[in-house]
DNA sequence: CATTCATATGAGTAGTCGCTTATATGATTG
DNA sequence: CAATCATATAAGCGACTACTCATATGAATG
């Protein structure tokens, strides 16, 4: 029995969060997140995008899990359903840093 | 300068490469590179899908540097450039599993 | 060198995504 | 309950993406 990797099984599963998770915006906003729960206005201050951009893009991290809301009164707080994203993020991102990427043959004609 | 990016800096370049890894078939042809180097071909075979659309996925994961190419004769085999990849696909694989997501409500009106 | 094999590139197209401009829901306050 | 605040949804548009067909490059072989 190998790994999912190795079989590639869930692969379907996975591309769609890395297809949430590659929206920058909904990067920022998971980051931000990162700290505590924010406010739908919270956000919406905080990444200076439009009342309803934020909303768009947390109904569908909402939808996948990656978000709950939290109802507070008129507010509605959203939260990481666990901290262990923000784990996997930063393994990610100094695992990008490492990458080289190849030369990109301009031709000066 | 008043930035999420600050808090959150490198989100471009990592959703970059969410982005790359948010193609099912991006996904699977990692995969697949994850024992071994593999020729296009093999590649092709494996995968079910046409040459072209190989190479196409192929010069973005090569761009990008996830995958290296190598040259053999008149075959061209891929490899990835480290294996740690394998190990973060499958850490963000098994925590995407304990995700809950969310009702959806269906009014049966 | 001409042909065949292995891979790469380019043009075109259907479908998806992110954003905007309205508008709706639902809670709070007077 | 009317008005306002906080958030959500809907419709539409431009941009981008993944794929296909056709063709090009470049190595191996006769």
């Amino acid at each position: 029995m190998n790994d999912i990797v190795t079989d590639c099984h869930g692969v379907k599963a996975l591309s769609e969060i890395f297809k949430l998770l590659s929206e920058p915006n909904r990067l920022r906003i998971l980051c931000g997140l990162g700290m505590e729960c924010q406010s739908v206005g919270s956000i919406v201050e905080e990444t200076g995008l439009s009342q309803t951009n934020v909303s768009f893009h947390l109904r569908l991290l909402r939808e996948a899990g990656l978000v709950r809301p939290e109802k507070r009164g008129a507010f509605v707080y959203y939260c990481l359903p666990d901290q262990k994203i923000l784990a996997l993020l930063d393994d990610f991102r100094s695992w990008a840093e490492t990458l080289e990427k190849p030369e990109t043959h301009k031709k000066a004609s």
